[in-house]
DNA sequence: CCTCTCAGTTCCAAAAAGGAACCTTGACAT
DNA sequence: ATGTCAAGGTTCCTTTTTGGAACTGAGAGG
């Protein structure tokens, strides 16, 4: 399967995967909810090379997450800023931000800490149910074919 | 950069990508919460190839997000289960499946409905507050350095 | 024996990534 | 007018990673 087959495919994770999948894309988005915004920005924070930073940047405007607008007229420069689309990926980089701290932090600590500002306090996320608000782990979830679905999505067993 | 270099960043992000920051990764995780276990299950449904898919079974193996046990002896066979480790990547997936319904789905509509069944409804992911329990956003967000920060992390310029 | 299943491994061609140099637009200084 | 600088790219070539398909090995079952 190619990279453009996957955002054919009729599940969720794949049409996400097809356009956050990669390991740069992830680091390019993480650099933007830090509010960077340039080219050469992202460049010198990221180690990545020039061709592969402005193809996913590319990639991420076309896909909506992003918006190249210019910040300055003669010459012409551009910077990019998430989207509110972009914007809403904002639960996948918490995720992965807190199962780094709590999986994969060394004995200095978590690099970064998070404040919520309409409690001030540092916090970690926790995802919860839209419906009775109550926390959601694994367990708690039962996996139902939806409107969308093809048969073959689901593995069977119930569970 | 290349993926070894990753691990070592300190970057939260930049270290769980240096383990699930793949779309087969993500793939192979997004089945594995769907109660899939085996080599050949897992090549029937990604239409990944075989070597990629046990390089990066092995892979998540050597991470501890999954773990090889036999389910029979003679011809002894193995099955790959998530780890504890790897069920707290729930959160993660849960996130991006969200992502994909929201802004992906077809006019089908979603392919994958979640039940919880603490509340018996079908609800969507809400990412809170550890602390108080509210809803948490980008824009609540304050990110400050932590104990194990690089000063060359944050971007500068206040939120 | 012969064939089948599951779980891999091997080999080769094709695609993607890394690295370094080059290009363009305009500002500013000499 | 010439030279240099900065931002934001693009080009070219080499190294790495994938895709695809075939092969292996340990039993089971006829």
């Amino acid at each position: 399967m190619r990279w453009n087959e996957l955002k054919r495919e009729a599940c969720s994770v794949a049409r996400t995967v097809s356009v956050i999948g990669d390991r740069w894309t992830l680091l390019i988005l993480r650099d933007c909810f830090l509010r960077v915004r340039r080219f050469e920005m992202f460049e010198a924070r990221l180690g990545i090379t020039r061709h592969i930073l402005a193809d996913r940047l590319r990639k991420l405007v076309k896909a909506g997450v992003l918006a190249r607008v210019p910040y300055q007229a003669r010459p012409r420069r551009y910077e990019y800023r998430l989207t509110d689309k972009g914007l809403d990926l904002h639960p996948v980089i918490m995720a992965i931000v807190h199962w780094g701290d709590v999986h994969m932090a060394g004995k200095a600590g978590r690099p970064l800490l998070h404040e919520h500002r309409a409690c001030g306090h540092v916090f970690d996320p926790v995802l919860s149910c839209s419906v009775c608000a109550g926390a959601v782990t694994a367990r708690d979830v039962l996996v139902r074919p939806g409107p969308g679905a093809k048969s073959s999505l689901l593995a069977g067993e119930a569970r």
